[in-house]
DNA sequence: TGACTTGCCTACCAATATGGTGGGCAAGTT
DNA sequence: AACTTGCCCACCATATTGGTAGGCAAGTCA
């Protein structure tokens, strides 16, 4: 029951790429030095970013990253998403899964099911702009 | 964010259990069978639950294993912990762990950690006996 | 043109976790 | 003594995770 490094790292780099916009665009390099993360690790996941569209990337001199949209418009959970391959607990809620074939009988099913939506909608429901406030909409704050 | 197989098992193993109590023992050969799962693979999670105490095992004729107590006095949260190390979702919020240098100015500590008490919440609140009847408090069902 | 900067792609690697199997021993019953 | 049943190793294949290396592609600037 483990977040992957990949996407706190994605998250962690979403919010520096917020904190520190200035217009321009944000080599690699000064990311993975301000968020300590090696530049060759993070270059995977900068790519996969790119590639959903979440950042912009730009070649070249004065080229690097900065974010495609809004902080208040990018929510945690399609973030997660760049990197996670989906939220589900289980493999049966999986998009796409095959349906199971003890479904009928299963008792457990419903459980999944209810904490499925449960996440989805934790993490759907903060944006990038509520963490980088530190402020949570939920009560759930110890 | 997968909850492992030996955690699903170890559930399916519990309802199976309470569904079939009679007030003796069932052997794990008969448990396996009915649940489709590997009798060699079951054992080592049978060790588990029976270890940490949540089954009674009997050796010999006769044997095998029953619950320890009434199905509503155990809660979901307690039989996945049997398999699972624990339910955190990243390593900083385990037990135990190192202090994270980088706590003080970690944005997403407070998500995690909000994160962290609606998992445990929701299995908490959950019992063995709910699962039977298909009975979720919540209405976190789809 | 050519040097330089910066992102991108592919391949590789070690460590760990996961799911699963096999063999034998210990405990208990008849 | 024979049999049943749980328990304790040790092992294995595969996938995932976290991380590294090298070179190519795209774009800028002199």
């Amino acid at each position: 029951m483990k977040i992957s490094t990949r996407g706190r790292y994605a998250l962690r780099v979403m919010i520096d790429l917020a904190e520190n916009y200035s217009g321009s665009y944000i080599p690699l390099k000064e990311i993975a030095e301000r968020q300590e993360i090696s530049q060759k690790y993070l270059e995977g996941i900068m790519t996969d970013l790119s590639k959903k569209h979440l950042v912009d990337a730009l070649h070249g001199k004065g080229g690097g990253y900065k974010l495609a949209k809004e902080p208040q418009d990018y929510t945690v959970k399609e973030i997660l998403l760049t990197t996670e391959v989906s939220l589900e607990p289980i493999a049966c809620l999986e998009e796409g899964a095959p349906p199971c074939p003890r479904a009928a009988q299963c008792k457990t099913l419903k459980m999944w099911k209810g904490f499925s939506k449960l996440v989805n909608d934790y993490f759907e429901g903060i944006t990038l702009l509520d963490l980088i406030n530190e402020h949570i909409e939920n009560n759930y704050i110890i």
